[in-house]
DNA sequence: ATTCTCTGTTTAGTGGTTTCATAAAAGTAA
DNA sequence: TTACTTTTATGAAACCACTAAACAGAGAAT
């Protein structure tokens, strides 16, 4: 493979016998430049095999059209749908991402969005990892002039745009929906991480069951790390009660995974002796048996919604300083594990009953 | 807001009474600059919240330290998860990923290529989509000397190195341990596109089944999408069969999940009336009922080895131009839908009982 | 006295973009 | 037609922030 030498504008001004300004002019399409020379600009530039270097224009206009996303990890269902609608808007105006993953470690994100604001990004877009108190990082971003919008996972610590799917909301719904099922004794599986997703849904859980008249039982919330595993244990220590719950809530599809696992060994019935639901909608919940009913994130919505806020905010210079709050309705996603009773014949029902996954294909 | 105003290392030399040039070196710790000098340069860089910018260093060095990942699409778990395998390497030594993704579109490839092109990434790893059959854009990017890697879907018509998993091994096996469980009607369900991916999968079944001396039926090979819906469809046809099969290999996880319902609401018994197989090892697969056998990809291996691959290319000018081809050997993983005959008591049955996944917390 | 070594400076890029200047062409008013 | 203004099309040079090759001066070693 031999390499072809590299061009320039000076290479293509030096053919036509013009200087590099007007080569330059031409290929941003300047009115300024006749188009006679514009044409044979181009011309030169094919001919040549002219690639425009972005890493010059980028020092000398001070945008590098590159904006850094930060997530715990790329390769969580949730985060990967987030950075696929970032990635669709971004590259709709030309803009590129450049994906960071913290794994949740507070070093490793301050470091990331320094390194972020050495590469000169032109914003950050970030989820906030589980163990980050401080947010002098991001303080010093803002200070930089770099925009920074977040999403999920959150912090009011920050004057800057955020967008977050409404916790309480979701639980609320999906305890409610519990109760509407004939449900009464209702546990909870949480998490003991000051994350403020968790203590949100925690909340929802608590108000649906006040607000039906149900009573609290310490006993029935459990605290745990949420995966599989968690769930598992969880529940059987669920089961060693006196008075077995009828329903489980997990605030994660995997702790409610991991709690349907344990039922069904037990030869528990799903729903009609405990039900279950979960919460993110991850893909793996339609397919579990039952399918499990599960509160979805809108995680491609998400990802969209963030990246178009985004956009908004650093193409206005009045919007810069602008920071939004935007709170997505998550939408209950009802299926076989909580339905003791029959469902009335409506579309979401219909839904529920036969379920499909858009845009998964073979690797 | 106040935004600090920028601060170059022309700003640290006035301060300290040197030159610029003596402050890069200082901060790229060059041995030619005594210590108490570097000293005084990192404690004013710091006094004055130097921030370096790697544009300029990029444009002035040629190199950006930064690469650039094409995938069909970033969200589904395969991909993500070789993306952050390659993330995770190139974080180590100090190397951004800029993520594009092909939607399998060949002219939104051609102009990813080349926007990657414009930014000066120092290579491109990437995932052909599933629609490009001309390969001239990569071609460009060897010319111009940017180093090219491709994982998974990749084409022996570029001189480059490849890192894919031995596709017709995995389907061999998957068919094998079908037959040893006592199959003897295999159904495949396979793509009509020319990927060689699929291609290799069936020449993995129709291999098993001839070295076992099990004939081949043309009625028991369906090409579809291989989506959850095909699977349905396919499996379905399956069914209007006079001779049903007693087993259906899929050469994807979504196919082998539809023809899991439509069995199951035909009151199939899985696997004592048809054993299932799929491929892919989707997260889903362990959470299904019974819990599917698969072929992992070893997608974040595949991501590290890959990511591996290309930096000691493009690290030592020698191997710049060497290609290999490394083929990973896949693992089936058998789970229940699969086991017919009772399974001795391996570390591998013993962890096909009981199945968990790493690292997937909620979000 | 000569040659190194050490530590720094000078100078010249890196590839575009943009401000300011300028010559030529075109338009306008007397 | 002449004199003056305006417009058009382009050039010259500075600039963005950093780096590296070539060069230089002081003190140490030979």
């Amino acid at each position: 493979m031999t390499i072809k030498p590299k061009v320039t504008i000076h290479d293509i001004a030096e053919k036509l016998n013009v200087t590099a300004s007007t080569v330059s002019r031409a290929l941003n399409d300047n009115p300024r430049i006749s188009d006679a020379t514009k044409k044979a600009v181009l011309k030169i530039a094919k001919q040549l095999n002219y690639q425009p270097n972005n890493i010059a224009a980028a020092l000398r206009n001070g945008k590098s059209h590159i904006i850094g996303i930060i997530v715990p990890t790329a390769d969580r269902a949730f985060f990967s749908s987030v950075v696929r609608g970032i990635e669709e808007i971004a590259n709709k105006i030309n803009y590129k991402v450049i994906i960071c993953q913290s794994y949740d470690n507070y070093e490793k994100e301050v470091q990331t969005v320094d390194a972020l604001l050495n590469a000169r990004v032109d914003g950050i877009i970030a989820s906030i990892g589980k163990n980050t108190e401080n947010f002098d990082h991001f303080k010093k971003a803002m200070e930089k002039g770099v925009p920074l919008v977040l999403f999920d996972r959150t912090t009011d610590a920050l004057e800057v745009s955020q967008i977050v799917i409404d916790d309480y909301l979701g639980a609320y719904k999906a305890v409610e929906h519990l109760i509407q099922q004939g449900c009464t004794r209702i546990a909870h599986f949480t998490s003991p991480k000051k994350v403020s997703v968790f203590k949100e849904r925690l909340r929802g859980y608590l108000d649906a069951l006040s607000d039906y008249g149900i009573p609290y039982a310490d006993e029935l919330v459990i605290k745990s790390n949420l995966q599989l595993e968690d769930g598992r244990d969880s529940m059987e220590q669920l089961l060693k009660l006196d008075k077995l719950p009828d329903a489980v809530f997990s605030a994660s599809d995997y702790g409610a995974m991991g709690a349907m696992q344990v039922l069904k060994e037990n030869n528990f019935r799903i729903p009609q002796d405990v039900a279950l639901a979960g919460f993110s909608n991850d893909p793996f919940t339609s397919f579990t048996d039952p399918p499990l009913t599960t509160v979805d994130q809108l995680s491609i919505t998400m990802g969209k919604i963030t990246a178009e806020i985004f956009f908004e905010q650093i193409s206005t210079q009045e919007k810069r300083n602008m920071s939004q709050k935007i709170i997505l309705k998550p939408e209950l996603i009802i299926r076989k594990s909580t339905m003791r009773k029959p469902m009335p014949d409506t579309p979401a029902a219909r839904q529920a009953e036969h379920v499909k996954l858009a845009n998964q294909e073979p690797a």
